[in-house]
DNA sequence: TATATATAACTATATAATTAAATATTTGGT
DNA sequence: ACCAAATATTTAATTATATAGTTATATATA
């Protein structure tokens, strides 16, 4: 029984844990899974095929940003997102190794 | 681009998209992390080494429960929980698979 | 009856959504 | 080049809603 970690995440689990809470709700899982491999869109391409506002698609974006599942440019006026492949694909793998020898 | 996923979330994704969910939430982090290799804890111990109320843990557990991450078995007056490792395992799996196919 | 856990009712808090205003960039007219 | 208008996005303020937590009560078992 790992008594500590009731108390504070490890650090280990920092980014997984980040990730966990970003995906946890169900308009920013349909986000991520709206792009297609290696596809950029722009927030208007997202607000277009999404049944929310503009800034609740803002709002999204910027959790998601912020737990470094997804990648940004602007470019002239429109800012473009993409999936950032590596750290999803890494903290997955992590968490699932962990999974496997520890459970 | 995926334009029906932002109307809802396949049928494919809703036992991972039910995961994150419960596990977006640091206390259900923690409460899984808790767990040794094969461990089954009863909710006295995992209370006791928490900093929540036994309700709030009886609740906690609920969701994690809910979502097929922990599996329970009533022991006389005692209630235990374990890892429903094969689950957990088979989700990320899927979702790995599919971040390296699509992203 | 005593103990372990779960549930209900309520309160507190956090998250989400909306509308309106602000910022940044491009475009077009002069 | 300069300035106003148009467009894309973000931020702020407000309101709505959902989730979490607590206390008290209920259920089940020894």
């Amino acid at each position: 029984m790992n008594k500590n970690y009731m108390r504070a995440i490890p650090k280990q689990w920092a980014t997984a844990s980040k990730v966990f809470v970003a995906l946890g709700d169900k308009h920013r899982q349909r986000i991520l899974l709206t792009f297609d491999r290696g596809e950029r869109l722009n927030v208007g391409q997202i607000v277009e095929v999404s049944t929310l506002s503009r800034s609740a698609i803002s709002h999204h974006l910027k959790i998601l940003h912020d737990a470094d599942i997804l990648l940004s440019e602007k470019i002239g006026k429109e800012v473009y997102f993409w999936v950032n492949r590596p750290v999803l694909d890494e903290t997955l793998q992590n968490v699932l190794d962990y999974i496997r020898k520890n459970t």
